[in-house]
DNA sequence: TCTGGGGTCCTAGGACCC
DNA sequence: TCTGGGGTCCTAGGACCC
């Protein structure tokens, strides 16, 4: 197999830039609306001053005093990203849409067509910047593992590819955290072990890491070797989701549950909005809480028969609200529906509404693993005090609609 | 004016059953 | 006047990812 890993470099600081020359060859970074936002991405020059994924605005202004930032505009990159994957398209059927600026492709025996590997990568980038602007990452490897690998390992615009025969080589000192799917936790772990690089964890026996990692540890030792088997998953032939939620950083931390079920009445909204247009139904509602020191925990309720009912999913929120006894101010609250009835998928509403029917396709090839643009529909709801009984509808997506997907 | 939001998978521990 | 022992279901939490 031959596995091509595309990576958009800074994708939301890249596409503003585009936008906006002005904002070109300068220190940006893309945040969200609401009031206790953080950086979603930070462009190269912001980058060179320690500005990070993740930091507050007051923290990356300290790193970073020239920085700009933007607010997101989502359907700029669901826009992008749908004409990105059409391109991979053009190279292979299968590809899977990993994220919102990720892509696997599967390129096995597509010489015959368009060269050898590097020849598709070179092309691809190419049709890339032609139709984009924007430069991305490619990596080419036996397995996606490895792909990932090879695409993080010359940013940006890079092309690396890890040939079979080098892969023992490349790995030998290669720190184990920087492999996809070994953080922070696990890193640690394994270095109580005397295991550090890559090489370490192909020597290191399977019956420790097994007996210590449980079926994680099966596959630790495997991917220390580079070994890794799982499938390209080709865009519309994804699982359905397993579970539908949404969540919120209030603007200030609130103790009343009167007004914090108020913000519960809108996040069931968008979850029972968002579950029917996908013709979901959950039979358990999980209730999240953040209290303003980060301690943050679940509860769920069963229900007889799955819902995608936004009255449903509130009543069983404000039941679980109403059994916690809170210890302190709510930072966040977030509302979940999960164990969603596998098989009887319904057809979802707005059938026969062809637009919004595309919409929504388009929204889930890019939306595979959801992710940063559900920035919007936090902003939706955070900009109108939440009043009672206002429901908004999850999202209007509006300007969206022209997206052709293939 | 400190720290977003949406997912997946795995596991520990308790309830319950035979 | 201690102790079975599997198996399943359920809940909650943690690690990881973008």
């Amino acid at each position: 197999m031959i596995v091509l890993h595309m990576d958009m470099n800074a994708f939301f600081a890249s596409v503003e830039q585009r936008c906006n020359p002005a904002l070109r060859g300068k220190p940006i970074a893309v945040i969200g609306s609401s009031k206790r936002t953080v950086v979603t991405t930070a462009s190269y020059e912001a980058r060179k001053f320690g500005v990070k994924t993740g930091m507050n605005k007051w923290e990356a202004k300290k790193k970073c005093p020239s920085l700009i930032f933007v607010i997101g505009d989502n359907r700029k990159y669901i826009d992008t990203s749908v004409r990105v994957l059409n391109i991979l398209k053009d190279f292979s059927p299968k590809v899977e849409a990993y994220s919102i600026d990720e892509a696997f492709v599967d390129i096995t025996g597509t010489d015959l067509l368009f060269g050898p590997p590097e020849e598709v990568a070179r092309r691809i980038k190419e049709r890339i910047r032609e139709d984009t602007g924007l430069t991305c990452s490619i990596g080419i490897a036996p397995n996606k593992l490895l792909a990932k690998l090879a695409s993080d390992m010359k940013k940006p615009d890079g092309l690396v590819i890890i040939r079979e025969e080098d892969v023992s080589k490349l790995l030998n000192d290669l720190p184990v955290g920087e492999l996809w799917g070994i953080g922070p936790r696990l890193t640690e772990h394994l270095s109580g072990l005397n295991v550090r690089t890559c090489g370490q964890l192909a020597a290191f026996p399977a019956s420790v890491l097994r007996e210590r990692f449980g079926i994680i540890g099966e596959r630790l030792k495997l991917m220390g070797q580079g070994i890794y088997d799982s499938p390209i998953v080709p865009i519309g032939e994804e699982e359905a989701a397993k579970s539908v939620g949404h969540s919120t950083t209030l603007p200030k931390d609130i103790a009343d549950k009167e007004v914090l079920k108020r913000y519960l009445l809108k996040l069931s909204e968008m979850v029972g909005a968002r579950s029917r247009a996908h013709g979901l139904k959950g039979r358990k509602v999980s209730l999240t809480i953040r209290y303003g020191d980060f301690f943050t925990f679940t509860r769920q309720k069963g229900l007889e028969q799955p819902t995608n009912d936004t009255r449903v999913i509130y009543s069983l929120a404000t039941d679980i609200l109403g059994s916690i006894r809170l210890r302190s101010a709510v930072r966040l609250v977030g509302v979940t529906i999960s164990d969603i009835a596998g098989g009887c998928r319904q057809l979802p509403l707005f059938e026969g509404e062809r637009k919004r029917e595309r919409l929504v396709n388009a929204v889930d090839l890019v939306n595979r693993h959801f992710g940063d643009f559900t920035l919007t529909w936090a902003a939706l709801f955070e900009d109108d005090d939440p009043g009672p009984g206002v429901i908004s509808p999850a999202w209007r997506p509006e300007g969206v609609k022209r997206v052709n997907v293939r």
